[in-house]
DNA sequence: TCCTTTGTTCAATGATCCTTGAACTATTGA
DNA sequence: TCAATAGTTCAAGGATCATTGAACAAAGGA
C-alpha cells in the first residue's frame, strides 16, 4: 500500500454521500449484514453471495469513501466495520433508524443474526 | 391529465429507492424545505432557487415515484407534501432522523424555518 | 377569446454508475 | 522458493442520471 486507505474525517461525512452510498441494493445489504454481526469486523470474503470479487471491491470502496465503513488492512485481508461512533456523532439516530429499517428487508441468503460463529476463531475485533 | 399521477402504495416503498431519491442535493433540499414548512403543502414554484423549471419537474417526479412525497394537482399547480404517515408506518423513525440530520445542513438560500407566510393566502393544507 | 401562469414532455448531451474478465499486487503458509 | 489466498486495478460495456432548451398542455383571469 503506497498510502493508507482514504477515509473521510467524521466532520466531512455528508448526508447526500451517505444516501448515494446506501442507494444500492448490494451496499445496503453489506451494511445490514455488518450491523447484524454486532461489533465484529468482517472481511470482503464474507460477502461473496452479494456479488463478484470485483464488484464487492468496488462497493466496499464506495462505502469507505462515503464514510459509512472503516476498512483496516491486515495481512491479505481487509476488516470492515461500521463507523458507528462517527455517524452517531454527526447524525444522531440516523444509523440506528437505517439499520432498523433495513432489517425489515430480507437478506439474499442465509445470514443468521449474529449467532455463534460456525467457524470458531474466524471472528475478529476492532 | 390522462391518468392521475403514479404514487407507489405505502407497502411498495423501498429503502434503496428512498436512498436513491435522497442521494441528490437538489432533492434532499426539497425534502428539507418541505419538512421545515410543517404540514403545509408547497408548489414547485416555491423551489425555483433550487434549479430550472425543467430540472425541478424531473426531481419532483423522482421523489414522487420513490414514495417520498405526494403530488396533488390543483388547477395549474401541483401541491407537494411529505408522505409522513406512510413513511413513518413503514420505516419508523427514519424520516425524522433524516429531517433532523438534513436540518444541520445549510440550505442554499434564505429559507426561513416556517415563520409567518410573507404572502398571506398562499399557504395550502392537505 | 386571448394571454398568463404553472408545469410537463421530448430529444440531446455529457457525466456517472455498475458489472465483467483479465491481469496484477501483496501476504501467508508449505 | 513456490503456490495459494485476498483483494485491487484496469479497460470496456451498457445503463442510468442530471441538465438544457424548445415545444407543448391545461387551467385561470382579463
Amino acid at each position: 500500500m503506497t498510502h493508507p486507505l482514504f477515509h473521510p474525517d467524521a466532520e466531512e461525512i455528508s448526508l447526500p454521500a451517505i444516501f448515494t452510498a446506501l442507494g444500492d441494493e448490494t451496499r445496503l445489504n453489506i451494511i445490514a449484514i455488518l450491523a447484524r454481526n454486532g461489533e465484529r469486523a468482517m472481511t470482503c470474503g464474507q460477502f461473496t453471495e452479494l456479488g463478484s470479487k470485483t464488484a464487492l471491491s468496488y462497493h466496499v470502496a464506495k462505502l469507505r469513501e462515503a464514510g459509512v465503513i472503516n476498512v483496516r488492512p491486515d495481512g491479505t485481508k481487509r476488516f470492515l466495520t461500521l463507523r458507528r461512533a462517527d455517524l452517531d456523532n454527526r447524525f444522531p439516530g440516523f444509523l440506528d433508524s437505517v439499520i432498523a429499517s433495513a432489517s425489515t428487508i430480507p437478506l439474499p441468503e442465509n445470514q443468521s443474526p449474529a449467532g455463534p460463529a460456525e467457524t470458531p476463531g474466524e471472528t475478529e475485533w476492532t
